[in-house]
DNA sequence: CGGGATTTGTTGCCTACACGACAGCGGAGT
DNA sequence: ACTCCGCTGTCGTGTAGGCAACAAATCCCG
């Protein structure tokens, strides 16, 4: 087995990166019909044009599977609707915000089907990215980069993000991902700052000073 | 190597499949813009996402592929637009001529740049298949199957036939294919009328004793 | 015409995949 | 309860394909 894992994507022998496109398709494509509970590694396979066996070859498991393709269109629906800016821009959680429910709409119209693991795996990898990007955006250097950049900011943040898209989500007449988002941003952060300057400061400083308050499964 | 020619097309290994496949799709592709002559065996294994020494697994060398391609083409253009048909139908050669003509159409619309061996290849495939469905349906018991089918009826017939379909092909402002067939037909089939019944025997003779003095190359 | 540069087929070695078979397991039926 | 059945995950063996290197065309330009 060369390095195959995490890095040299395009190092891989031609076969692997193919047969691994073939599975994620796939299940893609399997999943525009069927919930995903409802599909067997065996239906991949075949969707596929390749022998169950292999599939191992490449993911653990089904469930595997599933997040690698999750995780594909989570970082690309992001990565253009909301790549982390040079510089630090001011209203990125609201491009970001934006993103995610533009991103989950688009996930829910591709895959009508839902499934338990399915929400579960999403949600956790939307978290995911968004954390990163939220982190990465914190640690910004505006001018100083403050000692550490607030990883519970982040996580907070992003958990807060993702729970807004998929209220968001679930009303059936809803406004426009922009809008919404203009309007939700400032409650969304309301826990963090109480008052309006504290979070998302005039001088950008993230301090969560009144955070204290803010119980770990409120939401 | 199982049998894999001719034959079992379906038993074959599916890695087998898919690499004809997309080593069909990848010429197909490359010749949307390329002139046949100037696409190398690289190009198209770069295309295939496959090693260039596995096109010689499949094909003896690039014009075996080009040749698979276009029978590939032929058959199902022809197959579509003319099926032998059970009965001995009097009118196959119009639907056959028309089903040439847009086959011809649609392929240089799909492949407009032009190259000589392509043409050549072009013209030998659909001249052979032409030539098979006339064979089978000249065999068509209407009462009683002669001793031998004519086979040079058929020969004839096709050539013929393509010839017709060329010449159609190179006006550019064209009747359909469907009325140039109605009265292409007669001129066609001339040759063989001459006196009637002595190619296409007696017992059910094409009409066609209109036009006996029509030279042989003369189109 | 000569000679560098491509392209063509071909080969040997190694890897990814196909395939059949297997035990383990969870669910549906009686 | 029990069996039946389909799905899972794994393994051993055979084969298609990836890759590097090669000599032999073929191209193409000065």
């Amino acid at each position: 087995m060369s390095r195959k894992n995490q890095n040299g994507r395009d190092t891989m022998d031609p076969r692997t990166r193919r047969t691994r496109r073939l599975l994620l398709d796939g299940l893609k494509e399997l999943m525009l019909e069927h919930s995903y509970g409802r599909i067997t590694v065996g239906d991949i396979a075949a969707q596929a044009t390749v022998n169950r066996a292999t599939v191992y070859l490449h993911f653990r498991d089904k469930d595997a599977l599933l997040q690698a393709l999750l995780g594909e269109h989570v970082r690309e629906g992001l990565d253009r609707g909301a790549p982390v800016p040079s510089s630090r821009e001011a209203d990125y959680l609201l491009v970001l915000l934006t993103a995610v429910c533009e991103l989950l709409a688009r996930i829910t119209g591709e895959c009508p089907r839902r499934h338990k693991q399915f929400e579960a795996h999403l949600e956790a990898l939307v978290q995911a990215d968004v954390r990163a990007r939220i982190t990465a955006w914190l640690a910004l250097p505006s001018a100083a980069p403050e000692a550490e950049a607030e990883p519970l900011a982040a996580t907070v943040l992003s958990a807060a993000l993702f729970a807004a898209a998929q209220e968001w989500q679930r009303h059936e007449r809803r406004p426009s991902a922009q809008l919404f988002a203009r309007r939700a941003l400032p409650v969304l952060m309301a826990p963090l700052g109480g008052s309006a300057g504290t979070v998302l400061s005039a001088g950008r400083r993230l301090k969560l000073e009144s955070a204290g308050r803010v119980r770990p499964g409120g939401w």
